[in-house]
RNA sequence: CCCGCCUUAGCUCAAUUUGGCAGAGCGUUGGACUGUAGAUCCAAAUGUUGCUGGUUCAAGUCCGGCAGGCGGGACCA
């Protein structure tokens, strides 16, 4: 139990409430769901995500994922059409990163119209303010001229899918932050259980952006070319001796480290010549100065070559 | 439904009272400097001036219509 519990909070900043956990972890078959808006690029951190989902399975968890179509079209994310297809191709990248079979993906419209369903969202709005509401959306909200109404629906029916999914766990970025403290804060408001609310870190981008997203061409899609996982990273930022808000450290620890004991550097003898460092001693050496940010460039890049060749497989078949 | 105002490069905005070759900053791209990127320096690219009709030798600029937006008013039997 205490060792489930450490495994779950591992690589998450916060999980709201951990006393609720414990209730989940001697439940028969919990269930933890994500939501994701279908984006036209699934990248590292998106994968994130997915890869505590795997844990989270791994550890007896049923998984849903809510393909949140209408959520992406409240948000200005394009026509409906035009999301569905997108929907699809995310569900291929979900499962290229490991989530084939026992994960059930949902797409919100198939019940978001239901009656329970928008008598929920209608009782959240007469129980939420409009700030309240718009402030959740800060993080999430395309930013726009003129706000919509729909950004303030938006929260509220990510409220309705908890229940609706009848989810234990609502995973999620940081950014979801806002909105499932709202969500734990309203559904018991309607007679309803909150999940308890678990959130990871998110990425900064590889310009050194605050936030890796899809809209500012800053990621790492998870189905990159070699070619394009070389060059992106090679336009890295990357500024030396720096460890934090260096995307590159970032990466090393969500995605090296939680599967290798040691990254491989590989580097030419006249630089120092190779080295296989663990995770303190990368921070260590890289943050002393010691460790050029090119070799750690080539470094990363050769490992996520490798790591995303299973997803590039997949989706290529 | 009525009145007023706004719409110019990817973004923020210029374009002299009184029509005269559509510009700047930021960003982007390319080079220089670095064993990376950034910073810095140098250079370059980018426009259906919301759409549409008209006046004029000449319209971002003046007139009409339309669309979108913002603000106000009216209606509240």
């Amino acid at each position: 139990m205490e060792d489930k519990i450490a495994k779950i909070k591992e690589g998450t900043v916060e999980v709201i409430d951990e006393n609720e956990l414990k209730e989940i972890l001697a439940k028969d078959k919990p269930i933890a769901y994500t939501g994701y808006e279908p984006s036209g690029k699934i990248h590292l951190g998106h994968a994130i995500t997915i890869m505590k989902l795997k844990q989270l399975e791994s550890l007896g968890f049923k998984i849903k994922i809510l393909l949140a179509d209408y959520h992406a079209f409240l948000n200005g994310k394009g026509t409906v059409e035009e999301i569905a297809e997108t929907a699809e191709y995310n569900k291929k990248c979900f499962k290229a990163l490991g989530l084939i079979e026992n994960t059930e993906y949902i797409l919100g419209s198939e019940f978001q119209t239901k009656g329970e369903y928008t008598n929920n969202v209608y009782q959240l709005a007469t129980l939420t303010t409009l700030k309240r509401a718009r402030r959740s959306m800060d993080m999430v909200s395309r930013e726009d001229e003129n706000p919509k109404v729909a950004s303030t629906i938006y929260p509220l029916m990510q409220t309705a899918d908890m229940a609706a999914l009848e989810c234990d766990i609502a995973l999620g970025g940081l950014e979801q932050r806002k909105i499932q403290m709202l969500a734990r804060e309203g559904l018991p408001k309607l007679g309803l259980k909150a999940p308890v609310c678990i959130h990871t870190p998110l990425l900064h981008g590889l310009d050194g952006d605050d936030k890796m997203s899809s809209s500012k061409g800053n990621f790492i899609a998870v189905d990159d070319s070699e070619e394009d996982i070389k060059t992106k990273i090679k336009q890295s930022y990357c500024p030396k001796g720096e460890i934090e808000g260096n995307p590159l450290i970032e990466i090393a620890e969500h995605f090296v480290y939680p599967f290798e004991d040691k990254l491989i550097i590989e580097r030419p003898e006249k630089f120092g010549g190779n080295l296989e460092l663990s995770k303190e001693e990368l921070l260590k050496i890289y943050s002393e100065g010691n460790l050029h940010p090119m070799d750690l460039k080539n470094a990363i890049t050769n490992y996520m070559i490798e790591f995303l060749r299973p997803v590039r497989k997949y989706m290529n078949k």
